[in-house]
This record gives structure tokens, sequence and C-alpha cells, in this order.
DNA sequence: ATCTAAACGAGACGGTACGTCAGGTCTTGGT
DNA sequence: ACCAAGACCTGACGTACCGTCTCGTTTAGAT
């Protein structure tokens, strides 16, 4: 997700031997795990229940992910293809609140988006090995894009001198983790400018806007 | 974990018929859960392993605990029973960074306690059901705790008229569960420090200190 | 087969803890194995094809059997449970006739005895270690119990002195399997009374019968 | 075996187009396939692994053999190429001894020779379109070349007038069978001789010789 | 000197069955 | 009534091979 999608694109060789991989296959397992994951939610999804869902042999799934996990972080890949735009706003607030709230609508226009989220962040808590793959794929990209809208603050002057900014990424990220995960409150428009707001805030910007009255 | 665990106690009636449940058992079971975690990781944790390691049949198990995460949600209650006391230092810095650097010395302290928070996070979002539980018997009496802090601070006139305490504290535990499920940082004290300042920036305090040269 | 069952009767510790062995699953399962065989062939009978037409879970069958062969082999005992009685008829070539000729009609009367025998018998040749099992279990008592019928007519007298009784045994059986396993001809009634002449020729028998004109 | 071979050459068309067949292929498959069966086993060959040994596509196997059977039978056609000879000894007993013993010997000297037949009996139990196969390219021309032998004998009187031919061959060729498959004695040069000589007097050979002393 | 067609190596494909693991339920005898 | 033991049915796991199907690459005879 992000832009960060052609980092990970597999680097095929010119010319491979053999029967090539089926693109069709490969549509068809991604789309029916999807299917299921917004029919039955992810816990309820096997490789059984793909494989047959898809119209595919088990081993044709196995050939190409190695777990759950690694087929569920690529049809997240999938659904999430389009990039969030990081437009300059030419403020601080308005960059993050930009990027916090384009984040929040895609998972809201997108449903299929938290749950994967949600089960992909829980299978890396049961396996270290994924853990490590999502947090390359899926977590660092996401820290480098809100970075790069922390840098271009730093250049406009609008942090405090000293400002830890991995404080602040870890405090964005948290608050939307913490929603996306624990699920007492939604990921709504107000919320997206309300933590820019406090982020702004805790980040000493001078130019910090008045509250809105709402 | 914290004080609440009495309100979760198990009503029993005054007196009952047949064989009393056996606590011996009941010890074993939660030691061996324990042991199993810490020595093989939540995810390995089986229902069979604790019982074949505790002695005891599935059956006591069942009879006792619904699930795997009902278990470790007792487990946990039993590896935190300590309570984190919320003393009150005079300032809201004071207090939140009483009570984060508590919470952070606790996890660092029992190493058992963020593998059983990340497992029981990864559980819940693979069992909606759990969720609630673990919303219920974790999550809000988390909340609940901060929530005192915060309304000691408005009563001290430390909070922005109209501060939006719901984000303070989404943003104190994100940063928190965010650091424990990721581990790309550790929940060292200097970050209890750094949080608690962030937040009574967020907050508007106009007490909040100096930062600390470091 | 043959009276040799009691032999190989699991000796169980007068009592046991745990719930005890279904006697209706196991039933089921020689019984499902059974119509298999007889509906679909040896080669077609699969672990899971008998399970699922038993009604039970595979595990409830590799808990009891180590293989499809075991399995079969019980089967087989199961099937023939009807001892082979051995009467004495006063000669060599009478008790030749009557053990043969009885053998034969039981192979007749339970179709499934010889697809049994010649599936057996493939996979032995197919897993070494089942070889050694069906010898035991199977090959053996067989040979002792026409040896018997040897050693009756060597105290009689009817046999040549220094008669190689194995190469008599070896002859027998070795016309029985290789019918049954090439099926170029029955194992008819008439089989056996030729079969049981030629071998008391081979013996030396002086009280061998002038051969019938058929 | 024997010399039928050149009853089932392929029956190639004068000229056909495309690249012919490679004869290297098909040796490396047919050694591959004998090592793997003299190093592992029958049961443990596999069309997969043959390929695999031979470095050579699944495709060129199936191309030319119909499954592992037909490619087994091939291997034991190759591998016992040498046709046994039949030499007119003078008498049925001589010619017996001579049919057996060289029977015997070859399996003796080439070991993958009694591999190769037990596995393919075996395979002919679980598949009868193969155990067609089997008696027509093994069995009945092993057949009628130990018939040769009896009618020689016939010719020279040394049979009893309306002798069984077919009881003999089946009391020959099931001692052979049954001691290969069953293991339980070696196909030694003794017991050829004690086998062709319980044959004579099955047959109710005049000339039948005394019995050796041993 | 092309052109055509079949065989070649490689290996992906849809399947079947394997043998294992664990889940959650049940049925014993023992305390 | 509770307990340890352990059998039960269920369902998914990941693997091994099956026999078939593309691929791009030879290797011949026919044109």
């Amino acid at each position: 997700m992000s832009g960060a999608s052609a980092t990970f694109r597999c680097v095929e060789p010119a010319s491979r031997r053999g029967r090539p991989r089926s693109e069709d296959a490969r549509q068809a397992i991604v789309a029916a795990a999807l299917d299921l994951l917004t029919r039955t939610g992810y816990g309820a999804v096997t490789i059984e229940g793909v494989a047959a869902a898809a119209g595919v042999g088990k081993q044709t799934i196995y050939r190409w992910w190695s777990s759950r996990s690694a087929l569920m972080l690529e049809v997240l890949r999938e659904v999430a293809r389009l990039n969030i735009r990081d437009r300059d706003r030419g403020s601080l607030e308005g960059d993050l609140e930009g990027f916090l709230s384009d984040t929040f609508a895609l998972a809201r226009r997108i449903p299929a988006i938290p749950a994967l989220l949600r089960g992909l962040m829980a299978e890396a808590q049961l396996d270290p090995t994924f853990l490590a793959t999502l947090r390359r794929e899926l977590i660092e990209p996401r820290r480098a894009a809100l970075a790069a809208v922390l840098a271009r603050a730093e250049a406009r002057g609008e942090l405090r001198a000293g400002q830890d900014k991995d404080l602040l990424l870890d405090l964005a990220f948290g608050f939307l983790w913490y929603r996306l995960l624990v699920g007492h409150a939604p990921l709504a428009p107000r919320a997206a400018r309300a933590l820019a707001h406090a982020l702004c805030l805790a980040a000493g910007s001078s130019q910090a806007r008045r509250r809105p009255d709402r």
C-alpha cells in the first residue's frame, strides 16, 4: 500500500523456463480470499477454503505464498493499490490532516481494508517471522510517508528544535491502529482533524490553528 | 489487570453440592499456561499442551474457561495482580508520567505481560466475541484509570476548555499498544516522560514544563 | 484367519482409564472397509474413504491401525472368522483334499476373501514391514495348519522317509496363491482334488489313490 | 523377459516427421528407474523421482509409457534381456531342472529381477488392467516355455496318460512366485532340483530318479 | 535455406490422499 | 460432583505425486 508497491515488485528474469505462472489462477486466488474475508471474517479464511472457492489446487497457493498471512498481505496490496497522494498543503497541520483523512477515508471506503489490517496485525503477533515482514512491507513504508510530511514541516520551521519525530509518528499511527484494533470509535473525518491538531500542538508548531468550534 | 479483578470475580452460590473445585488444578493450569507462554510464545500455547503440562484433563480447563483467550486473560490477571497505584503528584504532567512509567515498568519487569497483551489483542481480532470481553475486562478499566487522571487535571484547570479527553486517551494508549504490537521501539522510561509531555502539550496544559534537555 | 485369531487378540489390562474404545466405531470402520472393498476394489480403498463411509474421524482409524494394510488384515480376520476345521479323514490324500477344498470353498463363498488376500499380498510387496506382519499373522498360521496334516501323515507312515515337508507346503500354497494372484484359473473343487493327488504323488505316498477318471 | 521381447516391439511407421524420439532419454529413464528401484525399493519409485533422476521432463515418460507399471515392465525386459535357452537334456527331470535352475539363477544373479517381479505382481493386483498386460507379456510367455518342456516329455512318453499339464505349470510357477513374494526361503539351486523332482513324481514320470541322499 | 512438426527440459496446473494436529465434546473409573 | 485420562468427530494443516497442460528450445524430414 502507499507508493511503496514498486519496491516489492517481484523481479522476474527476462526469460523463465517451464510453464509460466497462470495470472488467472493468481487473480482467482486473491479474489476468492478477498471474498471470503468480507463474507466470513479474517479468522475464518483458510487456505483450503480459498483454494476451493478459487477453483484451484492448494499447492498452487503454497507455491506462491508461504502462508495465509503472506497471501492476505498481497490481497491488501491489491485492494489498496491506489497510492495515497501526499500533496503539499503549505502547512504542517494541513499536510497532516490531508494524510490522515485520506488514510481514514480509504479505510472507510473499502471495508476490507480495516479487516485486513486487523487480521494481519493479529497474525504478526502470533508469528514473529511475519511481524518482520509486516514491518518491512507495511509499517515502515507508511512511517516513511508520514516522516516526509514532518520533514517538510521542519524545513518550513514549523517544528520545535530537537522535536522527536518518531514520537509523533508513534502518536499518529498508534492512534490509528488503536482505534482500528479496539473498535471503540470510528476513523471519522472529524477524528482526522482532531488528531492532526493534537499532533501539531505536541510538535509545538507555532502555526497551530485555533481549534475550530467543531 | 489493575484493580478491576474484583469486578469480574465469578459469583459462586453460597453453597454448592458435589466435589468442590480443585484450587490445585486451577493453579497448575495457570502456571502451566504461563510457563508455556514464556517458553514457546503465545501462538504455540494450546489447550492440549496446557492440560498435559499441568497434569490435568482437558475438560477441567474447558469447565472453567471457555477458550484459550479466556484462560490467558486470567493468566494476565494473575501475573499483573498488583494494582498500579495512581498517586496524585499535583500536576497533569506528573500524574501522566507516573501512570505511564508505572505501566511501562510493569511490562518491562514481567516479560510475560507484553507477550500476553499482544496475544490477547491478536485473538481479539480473530474472534469478535473475545474482543468485546477484552474491552470490558482490560481496555475499559485502563481507560477509566487514565480518565481519572485527566478528570483531576480538569478540576485543577490544567485542561483547555472543551478538550476532548477521549482523544488524549487514544493518543496515550495508542502509543502504548502500537509500540507493544510493532516492537520497533521499547517501552523505556524516557518514552514515558516524552509521551507525558507530548500529551500535556496536546491537552494545551498551561503548566507544561519546559522540555528537559534529556 | 483359521484358528489363529486367539493368538493375536489384544490383551487389555484389566482396567484402563479414560474413555474406552468405542466398539461401534470399530465395527463401522471394518464394515465400511469391507463394503468399499467389494464395491470399488482393494486399490480404491482409502483411509479417507473408509472414515467418511463409516462416519468416523480419520484419527480414530489411525489410532487403532497403523496403515491401510493393517486395517485390511483385520477386515480379513473379521470376514474369515470361522475356523477351518481340520478333521482327520484317515489318509493323507483325504486330509489334504479336505484342507484344500475347505480353503477353496471359503474363498469362493466369500468373494471379499480373494480380493483381500490379493490386496494384502500386493501391499506386502511394497512395504517390507507389512510383509513381516503378513507372514506372522497369515502365512505362518496357515503353513502350520497344513504342516499338522503332513505330520499326521508322517505318523501314519504315508510319507517317504526324509521327505522335505516345506517343499510340499510351498507347492500347495504356491498353487493357491498363484491362481489367486494371476487369476487364470479358478479355485474350483476339482482343482483341490487334483492338487491333493499331485501332492500325494510328490510326497511318495504309497496310498495315493488311482487318479479318478474325472 | 524370455525371448518374447520381439513380439512387443513398437511398430514405427517407416518415416515420421518431427524430432525423432531420443534414445538417450529412453535409456536415461530406464537406467534411473532401475537405479531407484535397487536403492529405494519398488514402492518408492515415482514418476517424478525417475524424471528428476534421469534429468528428463515428466511428459517424456508419459509420452512413452502409460504408467509406472508399464515403465517397470520395460525395465524388467531390459534387465532380463538374455533369453533363457531351453536345451533338450533328454529327460523330463533334466529339462525341468535346467529350466528351473536357470530361472532361479537369473533371479539370484540380478537382484533387481526379484524386486521387479514382486513389484509388478503387486501392481497387477491393484490395477486389473495391468494384470491383463502382465499375464500377456510375462506370465503366458513363461508358461508357454515350460509347456514346451512338458510337451517334449509327453512325446517321449514320460507323462502319465491324461496328465493335466496346467496343474504342473501351476505347481511349478506357484512354487516360484510364492517363494518370491513371501521370501521365507531362497530360490537356491537345491530348491530347483527338489522342485523338478517333485514335479516328475507328480507327473507320474516313470524315469523319476531316485532322490539323491542330499 | 526455410518450414513444419514432433520431442525435449522444465515446471505450473487442478486434484486426491496422505498422516498430523488441535479443537471442543463425550464417557469411563477413581476420589 | 469433580477429576485425570483418553477416545470421539471435525476440520484444517502442509506435503507428495498424480496425470495434464503450457512454455521456449531442439532436431529432424519435407519443401
